[in-house]
DNA sequence: ACAAATATTGACTATCTGGTCAATCCTTCA
DNA sequence: TGAAGGATTGACCAGATAGTCAATATTTGT
């Protein structure tokens, strides 16, 4: 990360930072305060711009509970990482479209999907900080690879009922698909200012967001929808092929 | 930006900073010695990651010369954005579908797109650090938001070839359109290494690039496609509402 | 050749920044 | 009760960082 930072980082992690549960009741509430200030800190500003001074100043908080809380600078992004992570795990979690119609459901899907980067857009910036760093962080999670996605779950589900039904076709990417739906979404939001600048008109209004949105569901329901009759180009492989 | 910066900022820049042209022929080698160490180390690192010093010694100049070019790091950052941006433009130049098959021409400017941002990361990757920044530069920037996308005008005529060939849909908006397919193909290459955290799989390796953009393509194909007999969804509102 | 303008440089600095130290407070539990 | 261990704090620091100053080198037009 930065050159001074690494080899203090490793040894102070060692000492301090005790093994992730906050046994002290006193603390939760201290580790919390300094979560949600780390939160807008590392969102706002990304991995760099934010100020470790700053984050203790927002929580209100000395600067060293921080550090023998979490550690690190990095420790505190790895942990906010986590959290945040969890946080949209726990959002996409409340998506309930067992019984709905396969077309209806998928359209759902992908609304609900992109409300979630308008609503928490602390996610997205913080992603592309850690892709900025290689994910270097989320590389060393151990909670982050095992979490399971259960908007993956969701829209196997709707693909599956979709074909059975013969509204969806075969052989659709079940990766490739998500991929695709937080692209059409995240995209335009995180992307925001320099769109604007180049398309010279303001983008966040809800009635644009909404257009978008729209669109972006138009979109995916065209791809995976049976247009009866449709015939694939010609030379394009599809994206069944091994995966 | 940052919070000691401006006032000086502005000072030097309205100071030193010439008329953006390098009238004299011994600094326009020193100039774009700067630009392109600049280039990298914002890429690199983002605005805040990104040092100064570092430009400088990589660029093989006096830090001084940096400042007496661009007047401050600020200034340095716009002129990369600026740079880089025309760099792009240039290159979407280059793609002539005049001749080609609506349908064809389609799936070969996706795919075009999509190796843009393959082959020249620094893009988008500055682009993020902007839109951290809220589009502080671009957004002062003259010669950014006049900058004519030359990929919207292929888009254009690709569009409207495939509506009088009737292999194209009508009624679909070009700016959406270019959002998508710049989100299809950028999100992926830019979220990489977050991605291949949650799906615990490398994707950039060649083959699952090709993957990638043949996937978008398709999408983007079945989106402007005219499937015979394809029937939209009842309730959604299509794209071609009021723009 | 010479003055004006620009290019280039080395030395310097005010301030910021992540991190550390050693001490004190507070809770728990034996 | 008392000691053990985590929670919390103020003071401090070494190195980094954007930016400045004043001087020198180089080119250009006349």
């Amino acid at each position: 990360m930065n050159r001074r930072g690494m080899q203090a980082t490793a040894q102070a992690r060692g000492r301090h930072a005790p093994e992730k549960s906050a046994s002290r009741p006193s603390s939760i509430g201290t580790r919390s305060a300094i979560m949600s200030a780390a939160v807008r800190e590392f969102a706002d500003k990304g991995y760099d711009g934010a100020r470790v001074d700053e984050i203790a100043m927002h929580a209100g908080v000395n600067k060293n509970l921080l550090y023998h809380h979490f550690g690190s600078k990095d420790g505190l992004f790895a942990a906010v990482l986590e959290y945040t992570y969890e946080a949209i795990r726990r959002r996409q979690k409340d998506l309930e479209l067992r019984d709905m119609d396969p077309v209806t459901g998928m359209r759902k899907l992908v609304i609900f999907t992109g409300r979630i980067w308008v609503q928490l857009p602390e996610f997205q910036r913080l992603l592309h900080s850690e892709n900025l760093h290689e994910g270097e962080h989320v590389r060393r999670s151990k909670s982050i690879p095992r979490m399971y996605n259960p908007l993956l779950d969701t829209i196997r589900d709707l693909l599956d009922r979709g074909v059975k039904s013969g509204q969806f076709r075969q052989g659709i990417d079940v990766i490739d698909l998500y991929v695709s739906i937080t692209a059409l979404t995240a995209h335009y939001i995180t992307n925001r200012y320099t769109f604007e600048a180049i398309f010279g008109k303001r983008l966040m209004t809800p009635r644009r967001i909404q257009q978008r949105l729209d669109h972006a569901a138009d979109m995916i329901l065209r791809y995976v929808q049976n247009g009866p009759g449709h015939v694939d180009a010609a030379e394009g492989p599809m994206p069944m092929a091994g995966r």
